[in-house]
DNA sequence: AATGTAGTCAACCGCAGGCAT
DNA sequence: CATGCCTGCGGTTGACTACAT
């Protein structure tokens, strides 16, 4: 079946479909004479036969020469996963945090490794298993007299500390407590801070006093305000809570709910009760 | 080897916000 | 102020590929 045929021009006489070299290269051209925008003037000086909307997306998603081509790391994983629990389904938000990532690929990503309905994909197993992996490292460092370690392994130590990183503690509030838990636990590397200064420990325990009532969003709000980072953390909302502790906040669904549950009660210790209740480990 | 299923990715669609007129 | 256009965003779809049965 010719291309033509089965993508052919749309009602306004735009063609669809996977584009071809050709189109990538009247793209890419008119991109390095013109620069980025004005999306809709393209076919008219070009003679591409593509939308602006068409122009624009390959052009972000696929032709910008700034793309990581290769796969997502553990570490980007790591930051998508803690993002998204800072920021929902805010794709772009999240992309830019990570250079050469497209909100598309992101968005994506997040879908097929973490949004599955039912049984857990094995990729997410693979980020239990990394993570509980991760978690008895840090533990049995906790155990031992301290050693010279990291400064990220300091900070990981007092989180784990101080919102109750053992296997007993229980706390009100799942949605809040698994976020805060993954945002807590996992190593810290927000982007632009690949490595916690010293500054950070300190400013980890102030934010911890608040963590303990807002934990997420106040842990995040710590470090990124003495980094400067732009960011904008959302107040729930005059009804008390300063969290986004509902899965509407953070643009989750009660599927994300389980996929949180999935993903960071890694003793398949959580139990969502009626009060919302759930234990980690 | 054939078939079914799951995973991945590129692309489209509809909507909303910003801006110029 | 109202309107229309452009751009960007998030959700969804569909084709292709890899893997399992």
């Amino acid at each position: 079946m010719a291309a033509e045929a089965q993508f052919g021009c749309g009602g306004g006489g735009w063609r669809k479909g996977p584009w071809t070299s050709q189109e990538d290269a009247l793209l890419v051209e008119h991109v390095r004479q013109h620069g980025e925008g004005r999306w809709n003037s393209v076919s008219k000086l070009t003679g591409l036969k593509r939308s602006g909307k068409s122009c624009r997306l390959r052009w972000v998603n696929y032709l910008r020469p700034d793309l990581k081509r290769e796969k997502i790391t553990p570490q980007e994983e790591s930051i998508i996963v803690q993002l998204h629990a800072l920021w929902g389904n805010r794709w772009s938000t999240i992309a830019r945090s990570l250079p050469g990532r497209t909100d598309n690929e992101i968005k994506n990503y997040w879908r097929t490794h973490f949004k599955r309905k039912g049984k857990p994909s094995k990729n997410i197993e693979r980020a239990r298993a990394r993570f509980l992996k991760q978690r008895r490292e840090m533990q049995s460092q906790q155990q031992q007299p301290p050693p010279p370690q990291s400064k990220e392994v300091v900070v990981e130590h007092r989180i784990l500390a101080q919102t109750g990183g053992n296997d007993n503690d229980t706390r009100a509030n799942s949605d809040t407590c698994c976020a805060a838990a993954a945002a807590a636990a996992s190593t810290t590397t927000l982007p632009g801070h690949h490595e916690a200064a010293e500054e950070d420990v300190m400013i980890l325990q102030d934010a911890m006093m608040d963590l303990m009532l807002c934990p997420i969003t106040s842990y995040y709000h710590h470090l990124l305000h003495h980094h400067g980072a732009a960011v904008q953390l959302t107040d729930g909302g005059g009804g008390g809570s300063c969290c986004a502790s509902t899965s509407e906040e953070y643009g989750s669904s009660e599927e994300d709910g389980a996929t949180w549950g999935s993903l960071w009660n890694l003793d398949g210790e959580v139990d969502v009760d009626g009060a919302g209740a759930c234990t980690l480990w």
